[in-house]
RNA sequence: GGAGAGGUGUCCGAGUGGUUUAAGGAGCCUGUCUUGAAAACAGGUGAGGGGCAACCCUCCGUGGGUUCGAAUCCCACCCUCUCCGCCA
């Protein structure tokens, strides 16, 4: 949720937001709605003033001058009863309406429409050049029974698949190192609710938009959630933090589900997009400080630099442009992974700042150094999401035998197994 | 799933229809005392909204309802705890 002060002050920053956010926002409903509840307001509030002014006086008069009062309170109370249901009204309208206008982007990001727009940052390492015909991933985890695609659809549908064997170990590997390397670097790991209520996907963000892109489960009104973000960020809601205890930094593991409702016939092959995976994620809640919230940002996508520099996979960073930022983000970078098989820097980490965005939505404030209550700030990163970063991994690690080595810093999580080969 | 108990401000906790303007305590802030601190004592201290202001409105798990008037009564739901059942 924005600032409503804000967009009262200043309602064109909103609009162009929105506009180069490229999401459908109806600001000037929301400034009419606003003027009409406030009139609205002051006339209900005064005639509740006076009833209850009126109801106060009837405890203490008695006959006559007693009937008289409880007529003049019912003849208040049936004008409010008028009244009441039209302010309900505009204020559901509203609060609807409101959640859906998109945050504003932090100056520096660069106005575009799509990914094309986004600013290169840096690059790290170099891709492989392979002296042989590399292969795919999805070769690769099926000539080496790693994964299973046919058995996926036939069970659970298009994008469903099953890991196998050593491809099994190795997302599991892969997630166990990530969550070990962000412990040690004080994000405390948390497996979470994946089932949700509607006021976590709401407060996060994802909701009322989003509604298209979540699984639900309607006989419980429990949603699957995307992300652990969701599950982390709420777990905080209505909550008062001290200062002393900011900023919380968390890595939440879980399986994510996304319905994919808008990618109908994208990217159907193999791991890049499918209904479910696994994420570690990194969430912080921080104090609303500019310096400090840039400092956690920066920090999220030091800890997957680091993350992929050890795992030997070269990668870009990428100030994302508006049009590429989703409804509550200020500041995003893409940290994109290189495929061999795409010939391209693919995403695989998605770093966003979110301002006062879902901390508003979900009431999650602070006491700052001078006793005033705050907003928090929330930020979040991929630390890693698999299968996806199989791909980057199998095909980077392949060799002209089709076989794959493992990185070093994964066999401490596998038995023994220090390269994949065909049986 | 069944039975019972409960949900009140930053925290604990009192409050069963109108002096509740939510008692009391803890914490926090200010002051007195002190070389300084602690202790003690005194005062202050919930949130959100409207208004230039005085001031007003709303909020006692959530949503409805009864009433001139609801933290308090009624209905539904959510959550927590105890016991039983089931279960990994």
């Amino acid at each position: 949720m924005i600032d409503l002060r804000l967009l009262r002050e200043n309602p064109d920053l909103f609009r162009e937001a929105a506009s180069r956010k490229r999401i459908p926002a109806d600001v000037d409903a929301v400034v009419e709605l606003d003027a009409r509840i406030r009139a609205l307001k002051t006339e209900v509030e005064n005639l509740r003033s006076q009833r209850n002014s009126v109801s106060k006086s009837v405890g203490k008069l008695q006959g006559s001058e007693r009937e008289a009062a409880l007529e003049e309170a019912r003849v208040l109370r049936e004008k409010l009863e008028a009244l009441e249901p039209e302010l309900k009204e505009a204020e559901d309208r509203f609060n609807y309406l409101l959640l859906t206008i998109p945050n504003l982007p932090a100056p520096e990001v660069p106005v575009g429409a799509t990914e094309e727009d986004n600013v290169e940052v840096r690059r790290w390492g170099t891709p492989r050049e392979f002296d042989f015909e590399p292969r795919d991933h999805v070769d690769l985890a099926t000539s080496l029974d790693l994964a299973d695609f046919g058995r996926g659809g036939k069970v659970s549908g298009s994008r469903f698949y099953y890991l196998k064997n050593e491809g099994a170990l190795l997302q599991m590997a892969v997630l166990r190192f990530a969550a070990e390397f962000l412990y040690k670097r004080g994000y405390g790991p948390m497996i979470v609710p994946e089932l949700v209520r509607d006021a976590a996907m709401t407060g996060t963000g994802y909701f009322p938009l989003g509604r298209e892109d979540a699984y639900a489960l309607e006989k419980d009104e429990l949603y699957l959630v995307g992300t652990s973000e969701v599950s982390l960020v709420a777990y905080h809601q209505d909550e008062i933090l001290q200062l002393d205890e900011l900023p919380r930094r968390y890595c939440g593991v879980s399986s994510c589900f996304r319905r994919e409702a808008g990618a109908a016939g994208k990217d159907t092959r193999g791991f890049y997009r499918v209904h479910q995976f696994q994420k570690v994620e990194q969430v912080v809640i921080c104090q609303n400080e500019p310096e400090a919230v840039r400092a956690e940002h920066e920090r999220l996508v030091e800890n997957v630099e680091a993350l992929l520099q050890a795992l030997g996979l070269p990668y870009r960073v990428a100030l994302a442009c508006t049009g590429e930022m989703g409804m509550g983000q200020t500041l995003k970078h893409e940290i994109e992974t290189w495929m061999p098989s795409r010939s391209a820097y693919s995403e695989t980490h998605s770093c966003s700042t979110l301002g006062e965005f879902q901390a508003r939505r979900l009431n999650i404030r602070y006491r700052d150094a001078e006793g005033k209550l705050r907003f928090c700030v929330t930020l979040n990163n991929t630390a890693v999401a698999s299968p996806r970063i199989l791909i980057p991994l199998l095909e980077t690690y392949q060799q002209a035998d089709g076989s794959v080595k493992i990185p070093e810093v994964l066999q401490p999580y596998l038995p023994g197994i220090t390269e994949l080969r065909p049986k």
